[in-house]
DNA sequence: AAGAACGCCAACCGCCGGCAT
DNA sequence: CATGCCGGCGGTTGGCGTTCT
């Protein structure tokens, strides 16, 4: 029994998404909260196969993402953690909460496996061939001496990560995956409201008229939506047009990323809540952790203890 | 200036595991 | 237990922008 394709392949659409679906789908999801995935497509008139909306989400959409360049902590724990857990990017990427499993795999693939490779390339040539491939054949002794220094390696870029003077810690992006997830501060959504902005601006110079139908639901939950008068003339639309400030602004408040917007405590449930990280779960519920994996987060959390501390009892009891 | 080569990244594809029936 | 569905994951691709020749 072979397993029956996801959507139809008539009638779905492929490829880049479109501003219009972007707000659909986020809409929508605004509304019911993320999962059901099989439910989007038919409940938004979406031309897209429910895989393909999840991944939007996840991957783009999504609240608390954080885009553009990585830090070089970030890169370091990366590094380490791909050293210790392979090409498990989603492993790795709940270490890294604000970072898609995608965002990670693209940036390992178009840079670090190269940095990688040259580092490689020198160990080789200073070790008389200790290459990767060379590692297969080593013997356990040495191999274990190179986990030791693997795991020495990653202990220190996480107590440097984690180290609270910095203000760059990586402290903020690792607290949230042990347990629910904070809510992002306003800034981590501009990224997101960004992108999309950017999108639709592009969309409206184009101009709107391929637009999809919105099926009733949708139009349903625009209406609903606190600020989608703002959008609902031309006039507004080409307003925002002429000024990009007002479009991102407008989009701020149409995806509630404005945190006024949203009462981030009172999600309809844990599972449905918009902000509950549906991709990236409590990690150690999600990903069993081997012992050197909770070594290291056992140990990363000793030394993000006093920051932890600080945090006051609501704000944990809230997530 | 134009075409080629390269790099980046969003999105797709296929497989797998968990869960419900 | 077998079957089917759903969501998640990792590998790969294709399009677009940038740099090079």
């Amino acid at each position: 029994m072979g397993r029956p394709p996801c959507c139809d392949k008539i009638g779905v659409m492929k490829g880049p998404w479109t501003p219009e679906e972007d707000i659909i789908l986020v809409s929508y999801i605004q509304e019911h909260g993320p999962g059901n995935w099989r439910a989007v497509p038919t409940n938004t008139g979406l031309l897209r196969c429910s895989k393909s909306c999840r991944l939007r989400w996840t991957n783009y959409l999504r609240p608390g993402i954080k885009r553009g360049n990585f830090t070089p902590n970030e890169e370091k724990m990366i590094i380490h953690l791909q050293a210790l857990l392979g090409n498990r990017w989603a492993a790795i990427a709940s270490y890294l909460p604000q970072r898609t499993d995608n965002d990670i795999k693209n940036y390992w693939n178009t840079h670090l496996k190269k940095l990688k490779k040259f580092q490689a390339g020198q160990e080789g040539q200073s070790r008389d061939g200790l290459s990767s491939t060379g590692s297969q054949q080593i013997s356990r002794g040495q191999w274990e001496r190179r986990l030791q220094t693997d795991i020495h390696m990653a202990r220190q870029a996480l107590s440097e990560a984690l180290s609270p003077e910095k203000p760059n810690s990586l402290l903020t992006e690792l607290k949230p995956s042990c347990g629910y997830e904070k809510p992002a501060p306003a800034s981590l959504y501009a990224s997101n409201t960004e992108n999309i902005a950017k999108l639709l601006k592009g969309w409206m110079r184009s101009g709107p008229n391929q637009s999809l139908t919105i099926s009733t639901t949708t139009q349903n939950s625009f209406n609903n939506m606190a600020v989608a008068d703002s959008f609902s003339s031309e006039e507004t639309l080409n307003r925002a047009d002429e000024n990009g400030t007002e479009l991102s602004e407008a989009f701020d408040s149409l995806f509630g990323f404005d945190s006024s917007n949203i009462d981030f405590s009172q999600s309809t449930s844990p599972d449905t809540g918009l902000l509950q990280d549906e991709s990236k779960p409590n990690s150690s519920a999600q990903v069993p952790l081997s012992v050197i994996e909770r070594w290291l987060f056992d140990e990363g959390a000793m030394q993000g203890k006093e920051y932890l501390s600080e945090v006051t009892p609501d704000e944990n009891n809230l997530f």
